[in-house]
DNA sequence: TACACGGCTTA
DNA sequence: GTAAGCCGTGTAA
């Protein structure tokens, strides 16, 4: 963890980078999450006092002075209009965070700084260069690499967030050049983010190069002249604007302070305040905090905050390399009530993964790694693994030893390959950490470890290296290893010990873990492990075929352009439509680039000739680049099948996702793309059949809502877009026209994202008016679907989350945003969230069920193979394929019971496009 | 080698 | 208008 202070002098100063911290603070997942009952949110505010907090325990005679930015412009605005223009406005969720922090600060009694005119960096810098003149030893905790120029033998920098540490020579380390040169690096450099114009194309490592050169950035001005290439004409055409730039990247250190840096002292600490405070923000930590300071009523210095207690974390880790020692463990582990199990191995594919070594964990700190198979030079004798494996593999099978472990599906997969089965596993932290937050992007170990445990853990890359030449985990030494992997298996325990209690707060939670997420990773393991056929050779005779097709396009398109270019580049190809053709920009991408994406092409194509060229060749090479090339690389050696990765904490509303590769994107629009699908194959005997469900997502709007006339569509069998159209234009039933149909079925699909009229009409291509009369037709109709959706984004409003019919959930940190784009955003994910969510419920617990039934009830002769959302594909034996394919409708059927019924279509086939 | 971008594929 | 993954290009290092 951090280093204890280090300093000569007594009491250092700490001065605190507030502003930057809140910032940070802020856009960290986990803390997005946190607001009041009343959804009042207080994640940036937590997230600051953590740190302060943690200051406090490692500088415990620190003297922490907090800065904050005031609001309003600064002397900098004045010297360039243009300073941090492109920043948006603070959001609201954060603004409303910011008086509140300044209270608790002042209630803990800690000297707080907010001056007007100026930046928090410019009070820091003048609080540090005071600091320095008297000899006083002064530590700034910032995020911000600026502050870097205010580094001298008296003054360092200490990131609370990351635990990096500056000083002098690791500035020169970490930048390249010295601290006096920080803001000639910087001027050099500019920065995007504040609007400082720099050298264009000049980079981190053009700049040090520059300046270890010359010294200045004076003396680079001087010498702009003698550089050579693009890089000096970028040089010589900033020299105008260079001056600006040094002066916006100096930080002040004369700005007038109402206190001298020696009177600022933490004064006593008001507890009552701090209680007051605690209550109105629900602040838990600081409310006990204050409270246990209430009550021993000792001296008020101002220790207690609001913070996490990082787990003190005392280690007994064992690296076992002796018969006696793993004996010793093997009894450990057939003695305890719950065992933290990890698997480290060659590879992150498991199929082609390795053992290496295995660890193990039974009591917090109490954690072993039985290295196996590490084969670098010199690397010491170690158990044989087969041996090790033969003694673990009854305790591994038993479905009475629990295991707990992190992302176990992968070491299930890899044990299945040493012909173990892993039984047993209780626990998961990688779903518990995605069910009781699945908008935190992040749900590996490391991260885990330092959200819930406050704990920096070792990282692979820290004992591996990175990029090509990173090691694989044989080639590590075992200094390094056993204490990463006995962490891992440590690490495992103590976040498991943390996060199964916050779930045991929330029965339906518990639930989707327990009941949905668990027992499905066993189930997703034996799909990626049988994985899917695929002929390769159809798929290569294909690839042959858009080969030459491609070639004739790119001839073609070279004629009509009169030149010849990258037809993969948008940046070239949207020089020859509209540069070198002129013709019309209709759209714009992003960052401001006339689009040539498909929608606008299509519109061009009516008018020129090229644009359906292009539209042509993109499908093509995106079916051969994507598909047909690389499918058949991905095929197994020992299996001869493709095995895929399903994600299980990936996707926000519960969904799967699949990587490496893709099965869940396999072209079906097209007749080309559909080729695609018929590559994907049975073995001899045996056939697809690929099971859906039929408009799942509309048939959980109408069971959310009540809504009387869906119930009904649905109830009588009715198809759901005829009878959407039937009422929103009051059209009998047999008469709705095909046209009348399309434009319902784009309305019940822009429901299910909560689109706006003018999302609607831009998808039927109609005035908006008309989108909007189309909208409210259909609202008059089917009037509890609006009342739903108003519910739904009031109650995301109130809670800052929504929920699946089964209680998972999905957090909306930007609900309450004040930029207007993010909270719309916001508003349509919570629409669409319970409705995609549920879905995904719902075919998980028809995978549980129908995998249930395969194990129990059928032989080796059906396999499922995959899932792609609505859809589940298996490989079944010919004689028994009528009587499966009904079983598997009647469970998928059944495996919830809604208000409305679910309806599945089953079909069979040779190939998967066949089966649809 | 690593990343952002624009584009395309699916439910 | 929701949710995902992957491709080639272009760029900086």
């Amino acid at each position: 963890m951090t280093n204890p202070d280090n300093s000569s002098s007594p009491s250092p100063l700490i001065l605190v980078d507030g502003s930057s911290y809140l910032f940070r603070a802020y856009h960290v997942p986990y803390l997005q999450a946190l607001s009041t009952s009343y959804g009042q949110p207080t994640g940036a505010i937590t997230g600051v006092l953590n740190m302060i907090k943690s200051l406090q325990k490692d500088y415990p005679t620190g003297n922490i002075v907090v800065v904050f930015d005031a609001k309003g412009k600064t002397f900098r605005n004045d010297l360039y209009t243009e300073y941090k223009a492109n920043r948006p406005p603070m959001p609201d969720d954060l603004r409303t965070q910011i008086t509140p922090l300044h209270n608790i600060i002042e209630a803990l009694g800690l000297p707080l700084l907010v001056i007007e005119g100026v930046e928090a960096d410019d009070v820091i810098g003048t609080l540090a260069h005071q600091a320095s003149q008297i000899g006083m030893e002064t530590i700034i905790s910032t995020g911000d690499k600026d502050m870097a120029q205010l580094v001298n033998p008296h003054v360092r920098l200490i990131n609370t967030m990351t635990n990096v540490e500056l000083d002098e020579a690791s500035v020169l380390e970490k930048f390249g050049v010295k601290p006096n040169q920080i803001i000639d690096y910087l001027a050099l450099m500019g920065d995007k983010v504040d609007n400082i114009p720099g050298v264009d194309k000049c980079g981190p490592k053009t700049a040090a190069k520059w300046l270890t050169e010359h010294g200045t950035l004076e003396q680079v001005i001087k010498n702009a002249e003698n550089v050579k290439g693009k890089i000096g004409e970028h040089l010589r055409n900033a020299l105008g604007h260079l001056p600006l730039s040094y002066e916006l990247a100096t930080i002040k250190l004369d700005v007038t302070l109402p206190v001298k840096v020696d009177e600022l002292k933490a004064s006593q600490q008001n507890t009552d305040r701090l209680i007051e405070l605690g209550k109105q923000f629900e602040l838990k930590r600081l409310l006990a905090d204050a409270e246990k300071q209430a009550t021993t009523s000792t001296t008020a210095t101002a220790e207690q905050t609001a913070s996490s207690n990082p787990a003190t974390k005392e280690t007994d880790y064992q690296c076992i390399l002796t018969q006696q020692d793993f004996d010793k463990w093997i009894e450990k582990l057939n003695g305890a009530d719950l065992i933290a199990f990890d698997t480290e191995t060659t590879s992150l594919n498991y199929m082609e993964a390795e053992i290496v070594g295995v660890s193990f964990a039974v009591s917090e700190g109490e954690a072993a790694y039985v290295p196996l198979a590490h084969d670098y030079p010199d690397a010491p004798e170690q158990l044989d693994r087969n041996e090790v494996l033969a003694v673990l593999k009854p305790i591994l099978e038993s479905p009475k030893i629990k295991k707990v472990g992190q992302h176990l599906k992968y070491d299930k997969n890899v044990l299945a390959n040493y012909h173990i089965n892993l039984q047993g596993v209780a626990f998961d932290t990688m779903l518990e950490s995605y069910v009781l937050n699945s908008v935190a992007t992040k749900h590996d170990m490391d991260s885990l470890a330092k959200t819930y445990l406050d704990i920096n853990t070792i990282h692979f890359e820290d004992i591996a290296g990175k990029g090509a030449k990173q090691l694989t985990f044989n080639q590590i030494s075992l200094d390094d290893a056993a204490p990463y992997a006995a962490e891992d298996a440590d690490i495992t325990l103590r976040l498991h010990n943390v996060l199964a209690k916050k779930l045991a707060e929330d029965s339906q939670l518990n639930s989707v873990f327990s009941d949905i997420e668990l027992p499905l990773s066993s189930v997703l393991a034996r799909m990626e492990q049988f994985g899917v056929l695929i002929d390769s050779q159809q798929l290569a005779q294909q690839s042959q075929d858009l080969a030459s097709r491609i070639i004739n396009l790119e001839k073609e398109v070279y004629e009509l352009a009169g030149e010849e270019f990258n037809l993969g580049s948008p940046k070239q190809l949207q020089e020859i439509l509209y540069k070198k053709m002129d013709l019309p920009v209709l759209k714009k991408t992003p960052k401001g680039a006339p689009s040539t994406a498909e929608e606008v092409l299509q519109e061009l194509a009516i008018s020129y000739p090229l644009p359906k060229l292009l539209m042509e060749y993109r499908g093509l090479s995106k079916l051969k680049n994507t598909y047909t090339d690389k499918l058949p690389k991905m095929i197994n050696m020992r299996t001869g099948r493709v095995h895929t990765s399903y994600h299980q904490a990936i996707a926000a509303t519960g969904r799967l996702s699949s990587t490496e590769p893709n099965l869940q994107n396999i072209p079906i629009r097209t007749e080309e793309g559909r080729r695609v699908r018929q590559a994907f194959v049975a073995r001899p005997g045996y056939k697809i059949v690929a099971a859906d469900y039929s408009q799942i997502e509309l048939r959980i709007m109408a069971h959310l809502s009540s809504d009387k006339g869906l119930l009904a569509a649905f109830a009588a069998g009715r198809d759901i877009h005829t009878a959407t159209a039937s009422e929103v234009f009051s059209t009998p039933l047999e008469d709705v026209s095909t046209e009348q149909r399309r434009n319902a079925k784009a309305i019940n699909f822009g429901l299910i994202y909560g689109m706006s009229a003018f999302g609607l009409s831009r998808q039927l291509n109609i005035p908006r008016h008309d989108a909007q009369k189309y909208m409210d037709l259909y609202f008059e109709r089917y009037p509890a679907v609006l009342t739903y959706m108003e519910n739904t984004r009031a109650l995301a409003k109130e809670k800052g989350y929504v929920s699946t019919v089964f209680g998972r959930r999905l957090y909306l940190p930007e609900i309450n945003s004040s930029n207007g784009m993010r909270r719309k955003g916001a508003e349509r994910a919570a629409i669409n969230a319970p409705m995609q969510g549920t879905a995904a419920d719902i075919i998980k617990k028809a995978m549980l069920a129908v995998d249930q039934w395969i194990i129990e009830h059928t032989e080796d002769d059906i396999k499922m193979i995959m899932q792609v959302h609505d859809e589940l594909v298996f490989e079944i034996k010919e004689h028994k394929i009528a009587e499966y394919q009904s079983k598997i409708i009647e469970l998928m059927e059944n495996a919830v019971s809604l208000s409305v019924p679910l309806t599945v279509e089953a079909g069979i086939g040779e190939n998967w496009d066949e089966a649809h």
